[in-house]
DNA sequence: TGGTAATCGAGACGGTACGTCATGTCTTTGG
DNA sequence: CCAAAGACATGACGTACCGTCTCGATTACCA
């Protein structure tokens, strides 16, 4: 067992030990000095470990933070089954704003997909990797009440996460504003009345 | 005047010249490499310039970009006015969609709005010398509506715009999803259910 | 016996096949890549042995060479023994202008005379192990002929040594002109004319 | 004049203050820590100049080396001429000797000698720049000699210098061995003896 | 008409971080 | 016990840009 035993990397195999360091320093450094501060360099630093060490098994910084995301994301944004609908997306998406504006992983978040808009390579393992578990993730409340009844089978499901979560996405990315609960309710209040206008 | 004669730089005021050379060569080298691939060491040698000829006139590298785009942004995205809310809508969120997917201003604007994720000084002068003009341009399709009578008074505007265009920005910046003119369309379909539920 | 079986390193001592494979490996990149292409990390490379093993039995590179450089030594240079100065010495002479300029043995012997102009201990350990036993092989003609009574007994042997030698090596470390025969010739002649004037 | 006014590296052309400051630098480290103590980081740090500019300037260290070597070498190194033969070489091969065991740009001299066995281009380089020139000034005395009539004409003159400080420069560089003046005069009277048997 | 002042291209400078390489140490696995 | 394997911290390597600086030239303006 590689946790069995504490151990400095050897034909064991690698450092856990190492590992945690680098994805500390690295969340640290972010959040301390914003992306640009963070360089391998200064991870090695901060971790107590060897450059060369990061490059063995980290092909560049972004490839560290992108792990460092990884282990916080789906923990935060995992939504809620109460059985009702209204009160399922509400919840989610209050989380999601709260994740998106003030958690640390939300920050890392913002860099990497900040990065992505200069990195194809990126863009593309960011969607791949995590946007398309965290999209499984946000399904799930609309299939639930597409089971119990409560919206039509024949409803858009990803059309419907987009103007459910791009009007989020976009005041944290471009606009800058605030996300109160007051908007995030009002977007669950629009998407209810288009696709169950009787209910409310 | 300064453009009445062609000079190399003088007393009479700085080379419009090297500005115009500046500026392209930067577009160009961020079509062609990248947002990485602009240097201010780039920019320079491509465009016959000193490096200290951009130092004096432009802070950093962003803000060559940013006066680069600052020029190519009004004309693209000024909405129509046909007096009709739902063309006007849809016209725009169409254009808007081609312009952040497919121009190269749009590019310019994507690699803006990234490296904003990571330097909150640009972020800001970004929002309030750009992004609050294309803002005020944005809203004048519901203002007119609403001086029409076509729209309740009462409505907030600046949520309804975050509801229409944060899902485009969404799945342009975040899930790389295409925006096909059904998407966009859609989008104004559920504003006006919302909004003018009789109408249509 | 080691010897008797084949092992590869336990109990009963130290791996033959391993500390062989090694000193070739060393060997062979100096020839093939020059000083600069021996590393201890090309050595295990090429000699499929693993560091630790050349670590633990030598402390450095330059070891490895030396110790590759012993085997190869005492054949090449001792001198004949044939009852004639004259021709003792222009035999070892041009036997030894070979040795340093053409054999594999010489390059190594070039190059840690190189390396022990930056390392003292190098130096030292050279000359105590190698040269020295060298020399004692050098001084036997000139002894010969005195117990022969064909040079005068206080005559000084180490500077007639120097004087024969050192210009051959001169030209192979400094110069790198070509040591001809009748470059080492003439030295033996200028010798002889000085110590033995009746002779000629 | 590149020499008027001190200056810091422009278009002017580049900085005589760092030039001087590197080869400085070099020199003392090498005189303090050996070839190997003798870095591109170290002399940078010393000399308090950009890495950079040590690259710009010099291939590798050993340039950097040779140019502070060149610097110091004629002025050492040129034979006297005082119309005897037997003085002008007995000073000018104690001075030799001197220079190579004592003084500073001798310990440079051994260094980079050393390097040439392990680097065919500084050999060539070294034997191309630098040691030519010496030899141009080491034949001196000799060619005065044999237009004064106190040489014979036809005599080997390269020969009878290898023979002269081939063994001054095989002490130095092989067997470590003091050169006393005795040493170098005893050269001397070996090479008179000889050339001019009459004359002693 | 000739001095003054601001700009320009050029490029050297001191630096920071990069990604690679070799070092020598350490630990585990296995014969 | 020794060898192979290989992860580790360390630190020099050579490269790419950074942002600052000084130069010599050009070109208006203004006295």
């Amino acid at each position: 067992m590689e946790s069995s035993t504490t151990h400095r990397g050897n034909r064991h195999g690698r450092s856990e030990e190492a590992r945690r360091a680098v994805l500390e320093a690295a969340d640290d450094l972010l959040a301390e000095r914003g992306f640009a501060g963070v360089t391998i360099e200064g991870i090695a630093a901060r971790a107590g470990v060897a450059k060369q060490t990061i490059y063995r098994w980290w092909p560049s910084k972004v490839d560290v933070l992108l792990e460092a995301f990884t282990e916080d994301m789906a923990e935060h944004l995992t939504p809620p089954d109460t059985g009702d609908l209204a009160t399922d997306l509400r919840t989610h998406l209050a989380n999601l704003a709260e994740f998106l504006t003030t958690s640390d992983p939300g920050a890392v978040f913002r860099a990497l997909t900040g990065q992505a808009q200069h990195d194809p390579q990126l863009a593309t393992r960011l969607r791949d990797d995590h946007l398309s578990a965290q999209r499984a993730r946000d399904r799930l409340p609309l299939h639930r009440a597409i089971e119990r009844g409560d919206l039509p089978a024949d409803i858009d499901v990803d059309a419907a996460l987009d103007h459910l979560l791009g009007p989020i996405h976009y005041r944290v990315l471009v606009t800058g504003t605030p996300v109160p609960r007051s908007f995030t309710d009002d977007l669950v209040a629009a998407f209810l009345h288009r696709h169950r206008p009787d209910s409310r």
